[in-house]
DNA sequence: GCCAATCATGTGCGCTGCGCACATATTGTC
DNA sequence: GACAATATGTGCGCAGCGCACATGATTGGC
């Protein structure tokens, strides 16, 4: 029986993952995790690349190229850090629109899945939400990575809630 | 509000479609749309490259490229369709012993979300997940492409019943 | 019956996103 | 001051995919 439900959370967490993917593509006309790098980046605290790396889940050398890219496009800068050896990641005011940007599609994107349900299903699905992810054993890292697509204005009550910088 | 739910949802959404993702390529030493496609040929109805196509959103190089790969891993044959021009895909026995091994991977990635929650949480869950998807507007090859990587037979009382070949 | 339009597959070529192995520069440790 | 640890960047290659094009099979119009 909780195989049902699994099925069928399968199924919408596909969908959603999808149409957030489209939605950030066609926006930044780039995949993978470049619209979380993005998102992440613009929260402003100035990660190195190896911070971004980890809450990415990506290799070394696969964040120097995404920023590389990001770079490359205008949307990033990459700033002294307080080590000479580590960088600060800043996006520049292209990227911050554009980041604005991403969220809102985001957003857009998984919008239409709940219309048909009411006001109450929704909260009641929010409740579940709220508790599937509270009950998760996450280090500081994981949380930055399950949250690096969120708007966390929106969030509030955020059941997982991440250092402003993961640390490990 | 709804935009809080939506975000929660993104969350989850965007977590369990990395673990079917990390769980399938695990399995199958491939990742992009190749475990969809050995679930969907899996089904048995001998598609063609360009239902396949279809049903995993690909272009038709793509796809063709996504069965070269299968077949030269031994898990798909190509076989001659009632056209001379069509193909027939159909699964080798290592391809459905692989292709169980997704399934079951799927599962198990997904289920540890769930078990967090209490039965009639889970009942209640999956009650508002059915009817997000069977609220729907979707056509038939839509249907398909959602539920690429269900177990069919896990999937009772489908919200979103596809027909054994999407047509489109 | 024949030819054009359509359908279905396959190929050449290149791009994006990413990892492995390695090189280089800076910092902390003793 | 020597040396490990830290942090970034580079050469190289691979996986997955799309565009443009080529080829063979089928269908429809006349």
């Amino acid at each position: 029986m909780i195989d049902r439900t699994a099925n069928l959370l399968g199924v919408v967490g596909l969908a959603v993952a999808d149409r957030i993917g489209d939605a950030a593509h066609d926006i930044l006309r780039h995949g993978g995790e470049t619209p979380a790098a993005l998102v992440v980046i613009g929260y402003g605290s100035g990660p190195s690349n190896d911070q971004l790396r980890r809450i990415l889940g990506l290799s070394h050398p696969g964040a120097v190229r995404l920023v590389d890219r990001l770079v490359a496009d205008g949307l990033v800068e990459r700033r002294t850090g307080r080590d000479k050896r580590a960088i600060a990641l800043y996006l520049s005011d292209r990227g911050m629109a554009l980041r604005e940007e991403v969220l809102k599609g985001r957003l857009a994107a998984i919008r239409p899945l709940l219309t048909p349900l009411t006001g109450v299903e929704q909260e009641t699905l929010a409740a579940l939400l709220h508790k599937m992810l509270s009950s998760m054993e996450t280090t500081a890292t994981e949380r930055r990575t399950l949250c690096r697509l969120c708007d966390n204005r929106i969030c509030t009550n955020c059941p997982i809630p991440a250092d402003a910088l993961a640390e490990t």
